[in-house]
DNA sequence: TATTGTTATACTCTATAACTATA
DNA sequence: TATAGTTATAGAGTATAACAATA
C-alpha cells in the first residue's frame, strides 16, 4: 500500500515463510503421531476418500491423481476391493476401462477414519476462538493454494 | 453460549479442523520435494536436520524422536554415515551408547534443503496481500501452538 | 537382569518391464 | 499402433526376533 509499509512487507515475507514452512512440519508431524493407530494406509485411505468425495475414476486416473504408477495404484485398489470397501465393474463403452466405486461399506469407513484423524485436532481447536479459527480457516485455504503451484 | 451460537461453533469447528489438517499435510508433502540431495530420503533428512538443530543424540533417542523402531533407524543412520553426513563416537561414560551427530557435510546439506525451501515458499507467498501474509503469520503461531500440546 | 546397539529376516509399498485385451 | 489394465519381479523402508556388549 503506502512506501512506508513495503519495505516491512518485504521482510515479513522471508520471516512469514520460514515461520509457515517451521510450522507446518511441526504440525504436520503432531498429527500423524494421532493417527498412528490407524489401520488403513495413508495410500488406501487417500484413493477411498477420493472416490467417495468425487465419485467412481478409471485407474489411470486414481493413478495420475495420487502421483503413483499405474501397477501401483492396481495393488492399492486390489486391498481395498479385498476388504469390500471398492468395487469394479466394467466400462460399457469403452471395454478397456473398469470403473471403481466406493462401496457403502467404503463409504462408511472414509467417514469414521476421517472423524477419528479430526478428533484429536478438533480438541486442539476448542480452546480457541472464533476469530481465531476463522484466521486458521483462511490459512488452510491460502496453504492449499500454495501447496498446488 | 445460547443454543443459537453454540451448534454453528460445533459444526466450524469440525470444518476448520478438517480443512487444516489436510492443508497442513499437502503443504508439508509439496515443502519435503524441495530438497538439497535427491538421493536422500525424507527420514534421513528428519534425522539430520534433528541432529543439527537440537545436538548430538544416542540411537535409541531418535528411533524414539522420529517414532520408528531401534533396528529401523540404525538402518537409517548407516546410510547417513556411508554418506559422510553423520559420524558415530562412543560415549565416555556409558560404552554401550553410541553418540550420533552430524558431520560439516550434513550441517550443510540441511542449510542448503531449509535455504531452498524458504525460497520456494517466498516465491509462492510473493503473490499474497499483506492483509494475507498476516494471516498466515498469525495461523503459523496457533499451528505451533496446537503442535506443542 | 535390564539396557543399548546391532544383525537376520520378513512384510509392505512403490517402481520398471513385460503381457493381454480392446480401440 | 496406441491405450487400459494387469502380472512379474526388484528395490526401498519398516517391523519383529534374536544376539552381543555393557550397566
Amino acid at each position: 500500500m503506502t512506501p512506508a509499509t513495503s519495505t516491512p512487507t518485504r521482510i515479513d515475507l522471508s520471516a512469514a515463510a520460514s515461520d509457515l514452512r517451521m510450522a507446518t512440519f511441526r504440525l504436520a508431524r503432531r498429527l500423524r503421531q494421532e493417527r498412528a493407530v490407524d489401520t488403513m494406509s495413508d495410500g488406501q485411505f487417500a484413493v477411498l476418500a477420493a472416490l467417495k468425495i468425487n465419485g467412481p475414476h478409471t485407474l489411470t486416473e486414481l493413478a495420475e491423481r495420487e502421483n503413483v504408477t499405474a501397477p501401483s495404484m492396481n495393488r492399492t485398489v486390489n486391498c481395498l476391493e479385498d476388504s469390500g470397501w471398492l468395487s469394479r465393474t466394467a466400462d460399457a463403452s469403452d471395454r478397456r476401462k473398469v470403473i471403481l466405486s466406493a462401496t457403502d461399506a467404503g463409504r462408511a469407513v472414509v467417514d469414521e477414519t476421517v472423524r477419528r484423524r479430526n478428533a484429536w485436532l478438533e480438541g486442539a481447536l476448542a480452546d480457541f476462538s472464533p476469530r481465531q479459527l476463522a484466521v486458521l480457516a483462511e490459512a488452510a485455504d491460502l496453504m492449499r493454494t500454495v501447496a498446488d503451484r
